[in-house]
DNA sequence: ATATTTTAAATCGCACAAGATATATTCTTA
DNA sequence: TAAGAATATATCTTGTGCGATTTAAAATAT
């Protein structure tokens, strides 16, 4: 047949797309818990690893551009999760750190990412295969945001 | 060190969620030529395979809710990529065929996904790891779309 | 030392995603 | 067969993502 690599099933990207939203999906009870989305909950990782980094660290790790972490942060200080204020040093820079509030949501946040696992291995797949898989993915990421 | 399953690099979620940004970038001045969005393409996709099916179809093989179809379609209806019809038979379905200018596009975008791949194996990824790849994310897509 | 360039965030506009709800049509069943 | 349930799509709202542009501060270059 021709277009054979039209499929959706033949493609990488849609297969990429989709399991990352059925991801977020699994997170959501879990993160409705916490009151926060889940872009959210990955500036809290990151926070949670290094506090008090600059807007334009957090954009970097994150693999998103300072036009959605900007809004995205205001409304997480205006939760009271997070305290943004501008370097003296540096006038252009804003550095990001965690409340009390933000600290404390760790302990509830660090059981998500071990029930999803829990759950897909009690599916078909085992914990290597989904070691390989990250790491693939985290090669096809390194591949990717860094060639330009 | 505690909270090491927090750590991005540790997820499962975050190389999902980053990988398919990235590689949706990277399809971004290819559908920009076309003048359509990754969405957009993705139901054009379900459309060469199967032209003339319902909204609900186009939703459940894409995974995406009615409510990010519907405007999605009208959107590419009023660019002349599809038309919309609604059933004579059952009245609460819409038919989506494609018009001759969403035909002709598939010959330009079949160019899409190959030079994805010829890009990521010029970098450190063989075919095999990819069509790998693709069968693992299937997986977690079948068992996560499945459960309810 | 001042003009130019670069850098860091923020702003604006558009198109998704998805929860919640609404509306219309069809099916089911008492 | 009329009432209630189920189905199909649409609407409304909130929160991303990201291209393009703006603003302000710092670095540099003449």
């Amino acid at each position: 047949m021709e277009f054979e690599q039209l499929k959706l099933e033949n493609q990488l990207c849609f297969p990429v797309y989709a399991a990352s939203r059925l991801i977020i999906r699994e997170y959501q009870p879990h993160l409705d818990k916490l009151g926060i989305t889940y872009p959210q909950y990955l500036v809290l990782m990151v926070l949670w690893e290094t506090d008090n980094i600059t807007v334009n660290d957090i954009s970097q790790k994150l693999i998103l551009n300072t036009n959605t972490i900007t809004p995205l942060l205001k409304r997480m200080e205006i939760q009271g999760i997070i305290k943004r204020q501008r370097s003296l040093i540096d006038e252009r820079k804003v550095f990001v750190c965690l409340t009390l509030k933000g600290k404390e949501m760790r302990l509830e946040a660090a059981k998500i990412p071990e029930q999803l696992a829990a759950k897909l291995i009690s599916g078909s797949l085992k914990i290597e295969e989904l070691v390989e898989l990250k790491n693939k993915l985290n090669s096809v990421i390194d591949f990717l945001s860094k060639e330009k």
